[in-house]
DNA sequence: ATGAAAGCGCTAACAG
DNA sequence: CTGTTAGCGCTTTCAT
């Protein structure tokens, strides 16, 4: 039915080796003219490498999994879009595994599957990992890179954005533009939010302004939370108290602007927000959001390339871009 | 190293054979002594079954291939959102595969990529095919299905939203709220366009309302598009020749409200929209978009389903969602 | 109920 | 430069 390289063999009058080296390009030990024929009678027998085959026989196949989040972030589907152009661009394909929501067993299950299929190796996009699924990858000997995720660890590889720099240049930005009363609302309680939390009492400290306690909001990066944070800093914001925020993610910044109307609170007069992330969301919302852009595409771009090749750990440049919710005082 | 059916037969005192068996749950041609013995060892040695040795010599692999078009479309994540769910209930595990923006070639090389990869079936997502492509299907014998899409072909496999029922169920509405001078825009020139056009007109027609030549316009579902019919149909607003539109997505509808704003139109003061999707994104605009709202994870659960077992074409349920887009005159 | 043996299509020594 | 051969780990007749 299907071409194999044992028709090609037949049809061209050379071995299967041969068959094979020249179909792979391996170190040019044949002649030019054997190429020739053996792609001719490739060609016309319409033959179609079986790389499940080849992946059994190599022990690793030309496929990169991606272990991810189901959380609803706006973003994923861009740093996917970034790992898949540069995987077809490198005859990779791409395999998809969801962790549930944070969940560890799930993570682990995620793990094994993409162990199990062999893969080269390993995307984990915005994934934490316990002690046990770190075990579980390093016996695997399987590559691995944390993407969008900075790990403390110094010896792991990331692709991601400076957390730290995000929130300096946010509040860099603000102090700029006359603020002193400037809060950060939305970030978690990992890693991430640490770094941006970390990046941001840096930058208030060096611009000698104080951090009230109500500053800071916890959340969890979502419309639902940003809306609930505004109800909680509604009343400091009346009472001039905060005049700027940094919302953790566009999200959190939309949310922040729905719970401003009901709350009759005015973005930006009342209230300037700059978000994190920099997506469409922000063009959507009234106003539009000035956000800290992340690059997620070029993240899903790099990552490939460090797990394929150049094995480097990288942070992806940030731009603020600025539109309307940000009032010069 | 890993450890191989092989090493379970040396452990257990079975044949490789008896092994595979039991671990597939053949036929229960075997003790269940056996089974219980077999477990044991295979539980002791961490075994974890080669599935790409599997595939080889079954010819087939439980992997599902979801291809899918580049194009910024908020709700595909949804959709894969709900593959991935069912499919991982199933054990199957998803590769996903891009064709590009809507590119014939980058089809077809998506096509093949899935067929050199032995998967179990094809879902094609928002894709349109052409004969040759279609052609390299049928031959492949891989079962496929369009998701997301009404092929107009009534021997194929879909999974989607019924497209008339959702433009006549928003004239309904529309009339009900006391509409007569309504539109439809944002729709493309393919066959999602083309239905939403028919159930449109079908409901205008039961109405007895008048179908202006500028009532229609088409577009490519993006919020630049939105933006760009309000430039357009803003004079007719003004004139009130035009009382309500319906949104081809959700991304024309927060278009058409950005849009407003520049042309000082009011929504919906004086003019009313119900927008198609229902995504989050109709929260996130002010003021938020009434939508006939799709069940984009059901899609992709039902559509694995259907791949996988029933084999059955189907509609899935969609549902009126009122916001605050919509003035009842 | 169980085992032996033949491959699935390909790659990679090893010879020549 | 090319061919022979031995598997990769698993499933599946065909025997017993």
């Amino acid at each position: 039915m299907k071409a194999t390289i044992k028709d090609i063999a037949h049809e061209s009058g050379f071995s299967i080796a041969t068959v094979s080296r020249v179909l792979n390009n391996a170190n040019a030990s044949y002649s030019s003219k054997t190429a020739k024929k053996i792609k001719k009678a490739a060609q016309k027998l319409g033959y179609h490498k079986n790389n499940i085959a080849a992946s059994l026989v190599k022990q690793t196949s030309t496929t990169i999994a991606v272990i991810i989040n189901s959380v609803k972030t706006n973003f994923s589907f861009e740093i996917l879009n970034g790992i898949q152009k540069e995987a077809d661009k490198n005859h990779y394909s791409v395999i998809i595994l969801y962790a549930g929501n944070r969940s560890d067993d799930l993570t682990k299950q995620a793990i094994e599957t993409a162990i199990d299929r062999a893969v080269s190796g390993i995307l984990l996009v915005a994934i934490q990992l316990n002690q046990e699924n770190i075990n579980l990858l390093n016996e695997s000997r399987t590559p691995y890179l944390y993407v969008s995720t900075h790990p403390n660890n110094p010896t792991k590889k990331f692709v991601s954005s400076d957390n730290h720099l995000i929130t300096e240049t946010a509040v860099d930005y603000l102090v700029n533009e006359g603020h002193k009363k400037i809060g950060l609302v939305g970030i978690d309680h990992h890693t991430t939010g640490k770094e941006r939390l970390a990046g941001y009492k840096t930058k208030m400290s060096i611009n000698k302004l104080p951090i009230d306690k109500e500053f800071i909001q916890y959340g969890d990066y979502s419309y639902e939370s940003g809306q609930k944070i505004m109800k909680e800093i509604a009343p400091l914001i009346k009472d001039g108290h905060l005049t700027a925020v940094i919302a953790a993610s566009d999200m959190i910044g939309a949310g922040l602007i729905k719970g401003a109307k009901k709350e009759k609170v005015s973005i930006p007069n009342d209230l300037s927000i700059v978000s994190i992330d920099g997506t469409y969301i922000c063009e959507i919302t009234s106003p539009e959001l000035t956000s800290i852009t992340q690059d997620f595409t070029q993240i899903g771009i790099l990552s490939v390339q460090s797990l394929l090749k150049t094995k480097d750990s990288k942070f992806v440049p940030i731009k603020l871009i600025k539109r309307e919710s940000i009032l010069h005082i």
